[in-house]
DNA sequence: TTTGAGAATGTAAGCGCTTACATTTTCACT
DNA sequence: AGTGAAAATGTAAGCGCTTACATTCTCAAA
């Protein structure tokens, strides 16, 4: 078979019969064709195999259906579940979502955005709060609707859907220092990319302060989200004299990571160690003991996130804030701690 | 301020005095430019915060500079992961992934393919071969280039970029067999509408056909990928007279699942029951005991699979088929047969 | 049969870019 | 100063659709 070009519009037009107008309206407004010509143009279309193009549709119409969404990372399933949800959401609304990771980076994130303007995306669905504001300038400018997750906009002008990472890592802390730990590790994310993380460092340091107990900067340690790495944090951690009887990770990965360490070091859990990690991944409850955690809202603020944005575009409603809750599990890695002599 | 339009690029070649081809030269061979001309365009945009219209441009060039990618999920970790490598090679060369999720639906598949199509992508790259010839015919037609991965298409002609499933599932049973296994079980994807599971089923029942040993349907369950439903399976599994020794599950998150019902049940691992799984995520090896399993090249064969596809977009050079290589990864999980009396 | 409102369809002007081709500038060399 | 090739820039015709507005049909009511 020769190398035919694709067909066009005007192509089916003329083998139906009909103009191109009618082309456009057989797949936009079809209530407005008779039974007749309807009839004529789904076998034009079938006659040429045609597939409409949606880049000329969407300059002619202003409109693109896409929404844009920048996740930090794929590889987390945290993310992955939220996307999913996101997908699925703007997918029955008639959207298709462009999804761009930055890798935790500033610069990347600024360069996704842009590319995401360019392929004028109709809203932006953004993961943290902390950015340049002369992104968000540049977003407002472009007329494109955004809504933050995953970090709790309080005080500020921006909309969000989301929870409160201070308040879900303090209640944490609180129920290590429930079971009378004193001396309390961590291990996070890079605060300096990751306002989510921030929040949950803050609200470590602040709910010893609260319960009078000291904060020990040695017993902190920011890494990137890697079982490997919540390992090695581990691992320097019960270095330190004398070692921590608990320790509060910002994620379930590295919580992961570092009971694993312990496994290995001979340190029993809940015995010896407390871990309580964060996120509530799947396999959380899948590992032994199965870990305690707190549970984020990932697939309900994805959808309530979509659905905001189409609102948005589509009423021009603003974003109502909305913080949703979030859940301390008990699981099998927590228990009161024990006399060292014991 | 006033609603005011976005800038287009007749208003920054206005302020720049220059024409609109000189704008559109400044983005797209800026080598062309004087200068002179350069810095005067440079804040010409500036000043406007012009951000280029991505649909216009696609549609006055014919091109589109994306690439389309069908995955079943995106919640398992291993497509998460070559869906990463895939997306930083295509960046690498100046291309952006529209990803769609078929969650293993073949209409759902059909629907995103066209949506695609319609966004104009310059190619695609698929996971699985298994498909509607009508819809094999549909892309050829639209002259839209694609490769297939996750599957092995020798004996057909269509191009892919993969590891060979079944030699790889093969080997996961001739280890259970070498370890003196004779009663073994499967656990994997539903065959029906995965035919890498599918490869994986016919290899595991091959495989025992080979060795002399019985095929037992009983023994032989086809699940979603969730933990969840390794562990149903297994418990039933569990419940069969007698029991296998031995079990391969063709993933590694139905493996866990498996697992951890044996850990509930009281069987102990390797001793009792040997469990091989297929993927070698990052969290096999964070268990215990550590999973034996498959490794399978998926971040390379994502970064083939995007470098295939963008050679042939650019250069219009075929993909060049490739099988790239598994290995068996020997952990924790599987030990020689025990005596049951012992 | 006539009438006219509503339904069905057509006409054609863009949407905001790219690019082939045309024109103007620049500048090394006479 | 003159010359001409190369460099720089401009002109304008689309790319394949959508849609406001215009025109033509249809058919119930007069």
């Amino acid at each position: 078979m020769r190398e035919r070009a694709r067909a066009t519009i005007d192509d089916v037009a003329r083998t139906a019969g009909v103009s191109t107008a009618t082309i456009s309206r057989f797949f936009n407004q079809p209530e407005k064709l008779s039974a007749k010509t309807l009839g004529r143009v789904r076998s034009a279309i079938d006659r040429h195999h045609y597939v409409a193009d949606g880049q000329a549709g969407g300059l002619a119409s202003r409109r693109s259906r896409t929404l844009g969404l920048i996740i930090p990372t794929i590889t987390n399933s945290i993310y992955a579940a939220s996307t999913q949800a996101i997908q699925q959401t703007a997918q029955q609304g008639g959207y298709t979502v462009l999804v761009g990771v930055s890798e935790f980076s500033p610069n990347r994130e600024a360069t996704l955005i842009h590319r995401l303007l360019e392929r004028r995306v109709e809203g932006l669905i953004l993961t943290g709060a902390e950015r340049n504001p002369e992104l968000y300038e540049k977003i407002t400018r472009n007329h494109v609707p955004f809504v933050v997750t995953w970090k709790s906009t309080r005080g500020t002008d921006l909309p969000s859907i989301s929870f409160d990472n201070y308040k879900a890592a303090h209640a944490a802390v609180d129920h290590l220092v429930a079971l009378d730990h004193r001396r309390i590790g961590m291990i996070c994310g890079r605060t300096e990319v990751n306002d989510r993380a921030l929040d949950r460092r803050r609200a470590f340091e602040d709910a010893l302060s609260t319960h009078g107990l000291e904060v020990d900067p040695a017993l902190i340690f920011e890494r990137s989200f890697e079982f490997v790495e919540g390992r090695a944090a581990m691992h320097a951690m019960l270095a330190r004299r004398p070692p921590p009887t608990a320790v509060f990770c910002a994620n379930d990965i590295q919580a992961i990571g570092a009971l694993y360490e312990c496994h290995d070091a001979g340190i029993r859990i809940p015995r010896d160690m407390s871990i309580i990690g964060f996120d509530d991944l799947p396999i959380a409850s899948y590992i032994s003991p199965p870990l305690t955690t707190i549970r984020v809202p990932a697939d309900e603020m994805g959808v309530r996130a979509a659905r905001a944005i189409i609102g948005t575009i589509e009423q021009g409603s603003d974003v109502t804030p909305c913080e949703l809750s979030t859940d301390l599990v008990v699981r099998g890695t927590t228990a009161p701690r024990r006399d060292r002599s014991g």
